[in-house]
DNA sequence: GTCCCACTGTGTATTATTGCACATTGTTTG
DNA sequence: CAAACAATGTGCAATAATACACAGTGGGAC
C-alpha cells in the first residue's frame, strides 16, 4: 500500500505548483518531494501533475485525488486537535477570488486583522471581475455578485453593497450644474468596457442614463476611479471607496444608487477544510461589520 | 506533525489486541507496531492503549481517536480505488456479533461464499445470545433481536424468522400423543435458563404452555437442540435449524409458532467502512434470499 | 545573443527506521 | 510448583529515506 504521508507532499505541491516551494513549507528538502511524488505516481499508476522547469501542475488524475487527500487531512487535523489537546494551527494556502473593488479595498484592508488571527494561512487574492472556475481549483473561494445556480458549490450571501454616482470637484465646477437626473445629459461618463463586461450585474450605468456619453473605458475599477479624480468625467463608484475620499463628490444620491449583492461560493468539497472554513467565517464576519459602510451609510 | 502510517499501526493493533497480531498482518515486525504506537502516543501526548503482556486495549482516547483514523483508512480506500483503478481488495477484519443459532448456521454455513467474494475479509463470529456493546468496539455489526432504542448506530431489519416445537422421533412415539394444546400439560421441556436470558425476545416458551415442566435447561442453542434430538422433551426450534433435520418432528405446526426478527447494526461512526459495509451487504442479501427457510416455509 | 536566476534532477553521504536476535514477563498446563 | 509457551521490550545491525552538493535546463532580463 502507498505511503499515506506521500499524500502530504501531494497535496502542498498541488497547492504551491513547485517543489521547491512546497519542501519549504513541509520543512524538508525539494528531492524528497520529488521523489515522494515520484513514488505516489508509481504507487497508484497514475500521473498526478504534468511537470516542467516552470513548475508542477495538476492533472485530471490529480485533480481526481485531491478531495480525497484534503478529506484526510481534515480527519488528521480535526484528531490531532482533539486528542492532543492542542489546536493544530491552522495552516495552508487559501486562494480567493474577488471583484476588484471589493477585494483591492475592504479585504485587502483588512488583512493586518486576518493574519493576526491566522498567522499561518496564505490568503492569496485574485482581485479580478472575470469568472472563476471552483471546480477547477482556479480559487478556493470566491466571491461572485450573484448566487451561482449550477455546480457542486456551496454559496452564501455575504451583504449588499450600493454604488453612487461621483464627480471631481473640479469637474462639478466646471460643468453645468446637475439638480435633477434630466441635467445627466450633456455630462461625461466613465464606464466599463461594454463587450468586455463578464458578468451582468456590472451593467449599470444603463439604469441611469439612457445613452450616457462615455468619455473614458476601462475594465479595472482603479482605473476608472483614479479617472474619475482626474475630473475627466463622472462615475458610479461602490460607496465603501468613494466615501472615505472627500475628493469625490455625490451626484443627487437621493436619486441616483445600484443596489447589489456579494455572494461567497465555495465547491462542496472544501467546505469543511479548516484553513477554508477559517477564511469563510472571517469574510462573513468581516463584511458584517462593515454592513453600513457597504450601503453608504455614513 | 505526526507520522500518518502511524494511524494504520493504530487501527490495525485496535482491531487485534496484539503487536504480534497486528505485525503479521501489516507483513512488519511487532518491534515495529510497538515503536510505532509509542511515537504516535508521544506526538498525540496521549495514551492510546492500555499494555498489558496479554495486549493491548484501547483507551478512552484511543477510542475518541478511532473514527478520525476510520475515515480517513475509507478515504484512503477509496482514492487507492479510484486513482490506481485497483480494486483496493477490502481487507481487515470484521467482528459480528450474532444470535448464537443465527451465527452458528446460517451465517457460518454461508463463510465459503462469502470468503469467494471478499477473500481478504476476515470475519469474525461471536455467536452468543448475551449483549454487546458496538460504541465500546465489542464489535463492529451486531444482529439482535430488536431494533435497538438508543445510542449513535443504524439499524434495519434483517427478516423475520420463525421457531416452532419439535420433537425427536424416539420421544414422541414413548409419550402420550399429541393432538391438540392441552395434550402438551404432562410433557417434558427443554429451555432456556429463565435468570440467564438476557433478551426478553428468548422468553417464548411461556407463550405456548403455562408452567411448562422443564427437564434441563441451557444458555447454549446447539446443547438444547442435541438434548432434544437425543428425546428428553420437546422444545421450540429455530425452523431454518430443525426443518432441515428429519429427525425432528414439528408438533402442532399449524397451531404452535413464535415469530421473531433479526436486526442489523452498525455503529454510525462504521457505517461507511468499506469492510463493514460489505459485510452489511452480504447478510442483507444472504438473509433475503433465505426468506422462506427462515419462516419454515418448505 | 549572452548571462543570470530559479527550479528540477542525480549521485552520494548521513540519518532514521526497521528487522533480527535475544532477554524478560506473565499465563497456562502438566 | 516447574516447565513450556506466548507476548512484549531492548540493543544492535541492516536497510531505507532524507539531506547535501552539484549538474542540467529553461526562461527572463539586459
Amino acid at each position: 500500500m502507498y505511503d499515506w504521508n506521500d499524500l502530504r507532499f501531494f497535496l502542498e505541491l498541488s497547492r504551491r505548483g513547485r517543489l521547491i516551494s512546497a519542501a519549504r513549507k513541509l520543512h524538508v528538502d525539494h528531492t524528497t518531494v520529488s521523489r515522494r511524488i515520484a513514488a505516489l505516481e508509481d504507487e497508484l499508476n497514475a500521473r498526478l501533475f504534468d511537470k516542467s522547469p516552470r513548475g508542477y501542475k495538476l492533472t485530471d488524475a490529480g485533480l481526481r485525488l485531491l478531495p480525497f487527500a484534503e478529506q484526510m487531512e481534515a480527519q488528521s487535523n480535526q484528531l490531532y486537535q482533539q486528542i492532543s489537546g492542542k489546536d493544530a494551527r491552522l495552516s495552508g494556502t487559501v486562494r480567493l477570488a474577488a471583484p476588484e473593488a471589493l477585494g483591492a479595498h475592504i479585504i485587502a484592508h483588512n488583512m493586518g486583522q486576518f493574519r493576526e488571527m491566522h498567522p499561518d494561512i496564505e490568503l492569496e487574492l485574485v482581485a479580478e471581475s472575470r469568472r472563476t472556475s471552483l471546480s477547477k481549483r482556479e480559487a478556493d473561494i470566491a466571491i461572485t455578485l450573484a448566487r451561482p445556480s449550477t455546480g457542486r458549490v456551496i454559496a452564501w450571501k455575504l451583504c449588499d453593497y450600493r454604488l453612487k454616482l461621483y464627480g471631481a470637484e473640479k469637474y462639478l465646477e466646471s460643468h453645468p450644474k446637475i439638480s435633477n437626473i434630466e441635467g445627466l445629459v450633456g455630462h461625461d461618463f466613465i464606464s466599463y468596457i461594454d463587450d468586455l463586461i463578464q458578468m451582468p450585474e456590472l451593467r449599470f450605468l444603463d439604469q441611469v442614463i439612457k445613452d450616457p456619453h462615455v468619455v473614458f473605458r476601462s475594465t479595472n475599477v482603479m482605473a476608472q476611479y483614479n479617472a474619475t479624480l482626474d475630473s475627466i468625467g463622472l462615475s458610479l463608484v461602490h460607496c465603501f471607496m468613494a466615501d472615505q475620499d472627500p475628493r469625490l463628490i455625490p451626484v443627487l444620491p437621493e436619486d441616483i444608487f445600484i443596489d447589489r449583492e456579494y455572494w461567497l461560493v465555495v465547491h462542496e468539497d472544501l467546505r469543511h477544510v479548516a484553513r477554508v472554513d477559517a477564511v469563510c467565517r472571517f469574510l462573513t464576519q468581516t463584511l458584517k461589520d462593515y454592513h453600513n459602510r457597504m450601503m453608504g451609510h455614513i
